[in-house]
DNA sequence: AGGCCTCGAGTTCC
DNA sequence: CTCGAGGCCT
């Protein structure tokens, strides 16, 4: 009997060490081939070849489990399903890009570039497509595969290291002797058209459902538990972005970047060029727009970065997208329908939103039904009526819009779109301030069920309180039988109440109460985004927990008070002080507190006025701090930045390669000063 | 007064 | 994603 082997007792040394050699001898050349097709394009042997050394390597691996790698390429086949994806937060945050449509567009970028460059010269751009797929964010650590996340909402996103091994155009390890102690590439995870074509084959031969593109085929995909599911399914990587780096010095250009990613053994994309001034970015959009169909994946257009890194970091970010950087896209595919009906929805500030009602039209291999048309000004702007043919698109090819009408085929009896004078939900009047766009609800509360319905949903919601299980379905349920009114109410909702509702059985009730339980331990900035204030948002919730630490103290606050906090003007501060100067929303955060609501309150924030008043301009590039360090320090320290010089700027900070605003700064004679000196005066206030 | 930038609010489809 | 509007700078 074979017994004896799987003790491993029959194995005589010699031969094992043939065995490991043999193992990675197949390893490299498998690696290699692979590398061949998926990277470079160029496949080196049948793939009858490739299938048979993959099977001995296998069978290698089976009998001798000791030489089995992390890296090895039958490690990809994908494992146990997962019960879920962890959450990972991305150290560099994954920003997205903006858009131009337009000659005009890409002519007002390159302006703007040079413009803060301070250079009359042509600016050397990096030119590659925008490919349509999921950005990810490949983590090595000293030359290994370790993470592979999501981009999520850039800040937080999804841990699919398992799926991702799966592809074999990512190496698990990178080829080189000397890696990075760590790097993070960051690309795009797509599907080619003709292995979308055949998965659709499949999926309808075993009865089961075709994917409508091939973006939502990849991204399917890729969010399998299931990753053995995932390795069936053929994905590609292309990188075009870096995130973290340490332990090797930073290229200096991108296109440098691209070259040695490829020098890994990473896939770049293969239209990637570097071209001289608007004219060149223009010249490379009417190439690849030539070529688009070609193409073996789909694109929605092409990508413009200043290659020059130094460049890149002196223009830095606007809030969430780069200065540097512009994706030029194609126009988006158009279809024709018909409006059927142009309904109104109340929404929980009690505005109304006309929405067109379209006979379904494939658009962009979506089913479109619905479009909003916003207001009431935008319908009479393209004078859209009930019964007209119209032209609809994807706008950023997700949200459905309408674009214009066909006015030649207009049917006679075409209705024009009238605002109701009474709210369609609860009869009230229906208000429109004088040069506001919105028309709105005047029932409020306590008569709109809808403005009810939209609060409470707001009140839920994952931003704010993040009680999961409490969908819309369910609110509607609830605000209907008359079993929630107030938020309050929620809190005091039964096992017995629950369970008696439609598509509730006593597990997800019970769900649904566990939730809430959790949902009483939170912060200030969730609890007053939940309040659903107007003009109070995730972003001004924020500020003012920061800002007052704890509820007594913002409850407490006067005008002046709340005015000193960033970005709050008087229309807000007003909103925010009449909400809690009325007395029903005072009882109804006494209620939720009295339920168990609960966070962890903080110091009010001391306001560091050393540099109160002051403000500053930064130019050049700085020895040590970013952009972005000296204007936290000098924010922190209640000092303004400001982006040109005048006579009201008190200093200019000045680096290496400063421009016009230092010849300005030693016309109008302000002070200027080095790092270094910036630092002491930081510091000591003078 | 005018323009830029951010934030808020509303929306679609799977 | 889009539009509108508030806040702040020039």
């Amino acid at each position: 009997m074979g017994q004896d082997d799987l003790f491993g007792s029959s194995v005589n040394e010699p031969q094992a060490y043939d065995v490991a050699a043999r193992a990675e001898w197949l390893r490299n050349e498998l690696n290699r081939h692979s590398h061949a097709y998926y990277v470079l394009d160029n496949p080196s042997i049948p793939d009858a070849e490739y299938d048979q050394l993959f099977r001995e390597l296998q069978e290698l691996e089976a009998k001798h489990p000791e030489l089995i790698v992390s890296d090895s390429p039958t490690q990809r086949v994908g494992g146990e399903p997962l019960p879920e994806f962890h959450q990972v937060r991305h150290e560099v945050p994954m920003l997205s890009i903006n858009n131009g449509f337009s000659e005009e567009d890409i002519q007002n970028f390159d302006r703007r570039v040079r413009e803060g460059l301070g250079n009359d010269h042509d600016i050397r751009y990096a030119c590659e497509l925008k490919f349509d797929g999921l950005a990810i964010n490949l983590r090595y650590e000293n030359g290994l595969l370790v993470q592979a996340s999501t981009r999520g909402d850039g800040f937080t996103g999804e841990d699919v290291t398992v799926n991702i091994r799966t592809i074999r155009s990512i190496p698990l390890k990178l080829q080189t002797t000397t890696p990075p102690s760590l790097i993070e590439v960051r690309g795009e995870v797509l599907m080619f058209k003709s292995d979308f074509a055949k998965l659709n084959q499949r999926q309808r031969t075993a009865n089961q459902k075709e994917f409508a593109n091939p973006r939502n085929a990849a991204a399917g995909s890729l969010r399998q538990l299931d990753s053995r599911i995932t390795a069936q399914r053929s994905l590609r990587f292309f990188a075009y972005g870096i995130g973290r780096l340490d332990g090797a010095p930073m290229p200096t250009r991108h296109s440098a970047l691209l070259d040695w990613y490829q020098s890994l053994g990473i896939a770049v994309c293969a239209e990637r060029t570097v071209v001289s001034g608007a004219q060149g970015l223009l010249d490379f959009y009417a190439v690849i727009g030539q070529r688009r169909t070609q193409l073996p994946y789909e694109i929605d257009g092409v990508v413009y970065k200043i290659d020059d890194i130094e460049q890149q970091k002196i223009l830095g970010y606007v809030s969430r997208a780069p200065r540097f950087a512009i994706a030029h896209k194609f126009p988006a595919e158009e279809a024709t329908t018909t409006v059927l009906d142009i309904e109104i929805q109340v929404g929980r500030t009690g505005a109304l939103t006309p929405v067109a009602r379209l006979a379904p039209v494939s658009v962009g291999g979506v089913t479109v039904t619905n479009a909003t048309l916003h207001n009431e000004d935008e319908v009479r702007r393209k004078d859209i009526r009930l019964g007209d043919c119209v032209i609809v698109r994807r706008a950023g090819d997700v949200i459905p819009e309408v674009v214009a009408n066909v006015p030649e085929r207009r049917p006679d009896n075409a209705i024009e779109f009238v605002m109701p004078t009474a709210c369609p939900v609860c009869g009230s009047p229906i208000v429109r301030l004088e040069e506001e766009a919105i028309a709105r609800c005047s029932g409020g509360w306590l008569k709109c069920a809808a403005q009810r319905k939209g609060g409470l949903l707001h009140f839920v919601s994952r931003r704010a309180m993040d009680i999961e299980g409490l969908g819309e379905q369910l609110v509607e349920q609830l605000v209907d039988k008359g079993l929630v009114n107030t938020p309050a109410d929620f809190y005091h909702l039964t096992l017995d109440t629950l369970s008696d509702l439609d598509r509730m059985a006593k597990k997800s009730a019970q769900n649904v109460l566990d939730a809430l339980e959790k949902s009483k331990t939170t912060t200030l900035a969730r609890f007053i985004y939940a309040l659903g204030i107007r003009h109070v948002g995730e972003s001004t919730a924020k500020s003012l927990a920061k800002h007052f630490g704890s509820l007594d103290a913002l409850l407490a606050s006067d005008e002046a008070r709340v005015l000193e906090v960033a970005d709050i003007g008087p229309v807000v501060a007003l909103s925010i002080l009449s909400f809690f100067s009325d007395p029903l929303n005072r009882q109804l955060i006494d209620q939720l507190r009295a339920s168990g609501i609960h966070w962890e309150e903080g110091e009010p924030e001391q306001s560091n006025d050393l540099l109160a008043g002051k403000t500053f301009v930064l130019t050049g590039t700085l020895p040590t701090l970013s952009r972005d360090d000296a204007r936290a320090m000098i924010e922190a320290a209640g000092g303004k930045v400001a982006g040109s010089v005048s006579k009201k700027t008190s200093y200019v900070v000045a680096g290496e390669e400063a421009g016009s605003k230092l010849t300005r700064a030693e016309e109008l004679g302000v002070v200027i000063l080095d790092e270094e000196q910036f630092l002491k005066l930081v510091e000591s206030g003078s």
